[in-house]
DNA sequence: ATGAAAGCGCTAACAG
DNA sequence: CTGTTAGCGCTTTCAT
């Protein structure tokens, strides 16, 4: 009979809102990659919950606060990592909350990628096609992440499992990989890429190179985008599900919602990569001279 | 003195949430390419302003209407074209609102990218390197949206006033368009894709079959991004500012906002878009045999 | 000027 | 089990 409750005076009286915040910081990159496909799940997911996402970008105009700490929320998502004084709050109000892609802090419920299996796959897909010296690289607009020691960890795992030499070029400018991929008679054949930024730049300076992928070097990158699938050539690349992280972190922090604080507990999902081979890769290199830009 | 005001009581005492929602059905993506710029650009513009964004899907479920309609906002945006029980909700319920990338609605304020121009231009580039068969091409997987009319209506206009022949292949999947620019003898020497996509597509396709690009092929495509940039070659594209798109959008609502009803004036913001000129296009080929893929 | 009080529309506690 | 009422915390109006 046309009656609609309303929804200020609901949230006014239960003490909740039915907002999630999502809480960020600019160099998260949210609206990049694989990040949007996370952001999109978590809004479905919520709503399918009678939820809505509320974005809270952490900047110096401290609107974040308001948000936190004026119960314009019920509960929230923390993307990547945070200045300490926000998580701080966080805990002081006892909103529940979930890390996404940050597992800084082992009290807090979180879902993460198994950076480290994925990077270790793409080492050993390279390694098993022949390829004796692997490069891995992360390009310098990379921010500090929980996945780069990850990734890194998973990639020396493989290459000193079979007791071959690293060669790491971290947080450089693409100069310095290009440097080590074209001079010098003892270049890397192959390269694990910390995501699809990095494979990117690298194909486009080899295509000018005249150095062609994959028979003079193989690629493997992170991420797997319809960009990279369509790269020339398509990218073989590490993928995961990205919308099952928005799912799960969705469920942890409605979960929290229903459960008084004192028995809450830190639960932590892991999300599994798998390597898609396309054709970046290809068995270790016959070298040829490279011809100047 | 540590005084937090509670921003439910103030909603609700004021009725106002400080929520603007963001009306859109799932074949808008809103996470895609430009999208997801001007939906950051969105949020940011409004936080400035205290209002926070709150995400509405439109989906079976119905839970738009709760939040319509149960004054859940104070305003919202309209993304693209949306099923016309959801606009009348909003008309009904006098709703401030900006329509952004879509123009079906006149009496509504809204912000549109002046896509005639962008084609126009990305045409005239085209023609002034002497290409005389120049492709039109929108892919099946692009829904129906105004810009499409609006590019086709920048390419006509480019080639009839220097009366060349219209190539025109539209909605179609890209096999139709790889045939028409591969077999016959008389095949398109340029194309103008209706975005990124079309353009990714082709590059790839004609890499198979071993036409170079731009030697063999001039594309120009829509929109400009990281994976536009670094295509082999970079591709040659029409970008335009999609931040401002939110900020003038955000204006707009919040301008109505603090304007009782009857006082409203429907506005139309538009941005200008602007070729951008890189490596896939170049002067008018000089055909090769395609080999088979 | 400052301070008291009514009211926003719902929920939850309580009384009948 | 149904019907009444107090109360959520702010804003705004009205009296002092």
């Amino acid at each position: 009979m046309g009656y609609r409750p309303n929804l200020r005076a609901r949230a006014f009286s239960r003490g909740r809102t039915h907002g999630i915040g999502l809480l960020y910081t600019d160099d998260a990159w949210i609206f990049e990659g694989m990040n949007t496909q996370v952001v999109n799940s978590l809004v479905r997911a919520l709503q399918r919950s009678k939820y809505h996402l509320v974005f809270a970008p952490i900047d110096s105009s401290g609107a974040w606060e308001e948000i936190v700490l004026g119960g314009q929320i019920d509960g929230c998502f923390v993307f990547q990592s945070l200045p300490p004084e926000v998580l701080t709050a966080v805990r002081e109000r006892e909103l529940p909350v979930a890390l996404l892609g940050d597992n800084s802090d082992p009290t807090m419920s979180q879902v993460v990628v198994d950076d480290m299996a994925g990077a270790y796959a793409a080492t050993k897909h390279l390694i098993g096609l022949g390829h004796k010296r692997i490069l891995f690289f992360v390009h310098q607009t990379i921010k500090p992440h929980c996945s780069i020691g990850e990734r890194l960890a998973g990639y020396r795992s493989a290459i000193d499992e079979v007791g071959l030499k690293r060669h790491e070029c971290m947080l450089a400018p693409e100069e310095d990989a290009i440097d080590i991929l074209v001079r010098g008679d003892n270049r890397p054949t192959g390269i694990v890429c910390y995501c699809n930024l990095e494979a990117t730049l690298i194909v486009h300076a080899m295509w000018q190179y005249g150095i062609s992928i994959p028979a003079n070097l193989s690629i493997v990158g992170f991420n797997d985008l319809f960009a990279t699938k369509y790269m020339t050539p398509p990218l073989t690349t590490v993928g995961f599900d990205a919308a099952k992280i928005g799912e799960l972190g969705a469920r942890l922090v409605l979960q929290d919602i229903a459960t008084p604080h004192a028995k809450r507990q830190p639960v932590v999902m892991t999300v599994k990569p798998k390597l898609i081979v396309r054709g970046s890769t290809g068995p270790a290199a016959v070298r040829v001279a490279p011809r100047t830009a």
